[in-house]
DNA sequence: CAACTATATGAGTAGTTAGTTATATTAGTA
DNA sequence: TACTAATATAACTAACTACTCATATAGTTG
């Protein structure tokens, strides 16, 4: 791909899929998310915040298309739409691991 | 790696590099800079926008540790630091590619 | 239908961030 | 030393974002 002919178009997706994942809250509950679906009040406990933070955050992870949502009943389930993500995740890590040496040791 | 045990700090760490990828003007600054280093004046020109914008913008960058930096005379140079950047971005417009479908021409 | 549960949303706030303009700093040059 | 060029920074503004509290909506059960 030639990247400098990316359009601003093409770019702010981009720049948008990264800033979703550029929040500690919505990292939690995609984290949470990686052993597989779970309800809203399930990611609230497991998250520990608040029903109403919990539900924007999902809003709008779902919205770009980072999860699923799937309703039964009473509840709302959500699961990873884009398991490229874990990729991304590792990425991170790897070079934050490099940069960062020694300190490195929270990642493991 | 397990994510689940990541501490709040490896969190907020993994979070304020993805934040710094999440905006349009610092993507630009970053694909200018993939077929070398180049001056802050080139980064200007190449981008269009303003010098102190710029200026800004590469400081969060080399802070983050996605640049580096190298004064020369009156010029200072960026690079990148960390072309495992560059294997993030190929994620991201993969999984763009595949959610929007038709839509995702402008990526080639 | 009334009561209850799970989730979403309106409204407001505090904090952050990208951008601008003007100026300061640093380094080379006449 | 005076002048110029390249970059950084201070001060400000406008827009945005995460969060909270309260309430609305949708679905379930007695």
């Amino acid at each position: 791909m030639n990247r400098k002919n990316l359009s601003d178009e093409a770019l702010a997706l981009i720049a948008s899929r990264f800033k979703l994942l550029g929040e500690g809250s919505r990292l939690k509950l995609i984290i949470a998310l990686e052993s597989g679906e779970q309800s809203v009040n399930e990611l609230v406990a497991a998250t520990g915040l608040t029903q109403a933070n919990v539900s924007r955050h999902l809003a709008a992870l779902t919205a770009g298309g980072i999860l699923s949502r799937r309703k039964e009943g009473l509840n709302v389930y959500h699961a990873i739409a884009d398991p490229g993500i874990f990729d991304m995740c590792e990425s991170v890590c790897g070079s934050l691991q490099k940069s960062l040496g020694a300190r490195a040791k929270v990642f493991r």
